[in-house]
DNA sequence: GGAGATACGCTACGACCTGTAGCGAAAGGC
DNA sequence: GCCTTTCGCTACAGGTCGTAGCGTATCTCC
């Protein structure tokens, strides 16, 4: 796995204690829950999850490395069923990022490790891999999804294809992470429905052009 | 100012020094831009302004109050000249933001304060008057002006409209934010044009169902 | 020109957190 | 049983926080 300093694959010595990997993931989390981020210490979580400090320091290297692990997880629960239309997936997946957002541990969570993540580039990747990646994978399928039901044309150029799923990616999460943390407004059913007609609309009007 | 802490009004005694005041802001922007947020420390950013760290403390009460104090300067460089079209303006402000972005001290300072904002009602507060709200009317002015263009129709329902500048404001914002910050990809010039085209088409089509 | 009030620089301090080192004991593979 | 690695524990140096106390400086009001 990638949540852990590589114990260099050994087959010989004591095994690492999976009990104490979930047992501190888990501290982690209602220490977010409780404290918040910037006051949640490596003790704390150590005393937490009844683990010696040092056990921690040889999984990961900092506070920030460990609360990515242990919100990652998090975001496995988002999925993307076939609602029908792609607007009403839209709205089915945005509401249920926004719930994941509503959460104490990822509000306080996400954003911090985010602002490091702008001077320290393998947290970076960490946060791609665990985190980002997850959600791109819906705005792909749902697309994909959307052209098969003749909802979006067909792609001809990948490339222009793979630039609107980025775009529509950013926009999507950019805009749900902004309206909860940022604004600090609900993300409800009606605002959802609002910006996944806009959504549609934008893709459909670009598309009718030629797009 | 709302930018320090309030000496009570008194028209008695020494007053605060305001060359103090600059000096602390500036050496705080440079400390952001050499050290990051993290590493940043009220030590460091007083032994740089040449001040003592107890008068920082009489201005501010932490860390993360000073940051925003000392980044919300730079948001004022934001404008919206008339560049004839909505799509145009908002190529524009968003270049500018981007821009903005892509300077180490906002880069690393902004999704720090949000997070900690979090848990810090007064902290939001301080960041939407001061930064936040001076965004805002950037996508107010420019939906007016697109208004009196006739390429957005006349409002009709106020809270619809207010609704609407919300929804605006938050997708690009947070599309710029997270295209900069967490998909670590430039915003340039062809992606800023597929966004305002999005946009521009969104609201065509919501308008033509008369939303 | 005092008197009062406030800000300033400086030093010192306790409390806390970080990340590491060293120890003996425990738990696996060969 | 031997080797290797992890475990919990304690201790530690280094750094930061935020405050208190001091004498000095600067401004307003009388």
């Amino acid at each position: 796995m990638c949540s852990r300093t590589n114990p260099r694959n050994s087959r010989t010595g004591r095994p690492r204690s999976t009990e104490a990997d979930t047992a501190i993931l888990e501290a982690t989390r209602a220490a977010l829950v409780e404290l918040g981020w910037s006051k949640l210490t490596m003790g704390d979580v150590a005393g937490r999850a009844g683990v010696a400090k040092t056990t921690l320091y040889r999984r990961w290297a900092n506070k920030n490395e460990l609360v990515v692990d242990a919100v990652a997880v998090l975001f496995d629960e988002l999925e993307l069923p076939d609602l029908g239309s792609l607007q009403a997936d839209i709205e089915h997946v945005v509401l249920q990022f926004a719930a994941l957002l509503e959460r104490p541990e990822t509000k306080t969570a996400l954003m911090a490790v985010v602002a490091e993540s702008t001077r320290d580039e393998p947290l970076r990747e960490r946060i791609r891999a665990s985190i980002v990646d997850r959600q791109k994978r819906l705005v792909l399928a749902g697309r994909e999804r959307a052209q098969q039901r003749g909802e979006l044309p067909a792609h001809r150029d990948p490339v222009a294809t793979d630039a609107t799923d980025d775009l529509i990616f950013d926009v999507i999460a950019g805009a749900v992470v902004h309206r909860a943390l940022v604004s600090a407004e609900p993300v409800d059913a009606p605002w959802v429905a609002r910006l996944s007609a806009l959504l549609v609309g934008g893709l459909g009007a670009a598309a009718a052009v030629g797009g």
